[in-house]
DNA sequence: CCTTCTTTCCTAGGGCTTCTAGGAAAGAAG
DNA sequence: CTTCTTTCCTAGAAGCCCTAGGAAAGAAGG
């Protein structure tokens, strides 16, 4: 019998550039052990169940993307910080569509205890921000706002959700361009203009 | 023979409902079946298979969903036009979150053709954004920002995204407002301010 | 009323999926 | 060379989607 030397790292690889290629939802435990060359059962000694194998692949996710908005961002301040850190959201999203799947799935707080990828997002998003001067509460609603904003030109991006005419590339650009407006001139408390 | 008298339609309903209260991906052939009260195989007159049955819960949700935006927005203009509209988006949507997830599948041309609810969400959307009087490109910038937001927000908030710390209506009303600005000073072309 | 047609629902079954139990053998550790 | 741990296996239960072919309820027509 020879042996194919799995651990759940490589399992977890695996997984991972199936789901970039095929979608998170066609990441299932016989599709992966068909591509290892290996039986279902087997893979069972590295990985918990279907679950497991997905939110490993949501933690992959968010450190590689982590890493890779950190090293964006880094050095950087303002304007030039929100455009470094949205440009790798989105590059790694639009590069690793399954990956970035995983990594919106709903956790449970035990499944992310462990993991460094979350919490570093959310240092970096606030790190981000400092450079526009808010204080709390705006400090969280105004990282909503963005969280929401990359998020949901992401799924919707990936969804196929716009039309082919403009270029999704220049609205994203045009879009940072209003999100940075709107964090300078983040609107004061109980604002009665309309 | 007992009859259940179903039709396509109150196998939808049924299944719409079943998506709010347990999440889409639980509306399985088989569950609804059983809730139902009748075998599997009998729903296969009704519906074509697993796909098309969750694709007339996103139609059904496409319709409900226009129907009350397009009953808020009535008469309104500028920013109250678009606090109607994003509170009404937003109201169906936590309201009724298997069906809009429905909403955001990937559907293929010959699966909306005959449904009037995306054709009117754009109209919708497009009449909202006229009391800011851009131009394109700018209209479908601008309307793709405000997409993703909305669409961002809620898919965060319902995938338990937000911590518990601040409440996410006020956050949303502070987005909205800073939206509203941000409509209403959109970047001109080519800016080469930082 | 009685025949015919259409639609709804059924049984039976194939094929794919997740996951468990229990065992064999490869490779590491002593 | 023996012992232990880990990897991988076979076997099988249970659930899912979906098709084929048939029975019966109810509607439509004579």
């Amino acid at each position: 019998m020879v042996r194919a030397g799995l651990t759940a790292a490589k399992v977890t690889a695996a997984a991972a550039e199936m789901a970039d290629e095929a979608g998170l939802d066609s990441v299932t435990v016989s599709a992966l052990a068909r591509r290892l060359g290996v039986k279902d059962a087997s893979l069972y000694s590295h990985v918990k169940n279907l679950r497991d194998l997905r939110v490993r692949i949501g933690l992959l996710g968010s450190e590689e993307m982590t890493d890779r908005i950190g090293a964006a961002v880094a050095g950087r301040a303002g304007k030039d910080a929100l455009v470094a850190f949205a440009d790798a959201y989105r590059g790694y999203a639009l590069g690793h569509p399954g990956r970035y799947a995983a990594t919106q799935m709903r956790f449970e707080p035990e499944e992310v205890a462990g993991s460094v990828g979350f919490r570093r997002s959310i240092e970096l998003t606030y790190g981000m921000l400092r450079a526009y001067d808010l204080a709390e509460p705006d400090l969280t609603d105004a990282g909503r706002l963005l969280r929401s904003t990359f998020h949901g030109y992401i799924h919707l991006e990936l969804g196929g959700g716009f039309g082919h005419s403009r270029d999704v590339g220049e609205s994203w650009a045009r879009s940072l361009d209003a999100l940075h407006r709107t964090l300078e001139n983040w609107p004061a408390r109980e604002t009665g203009s309309k």
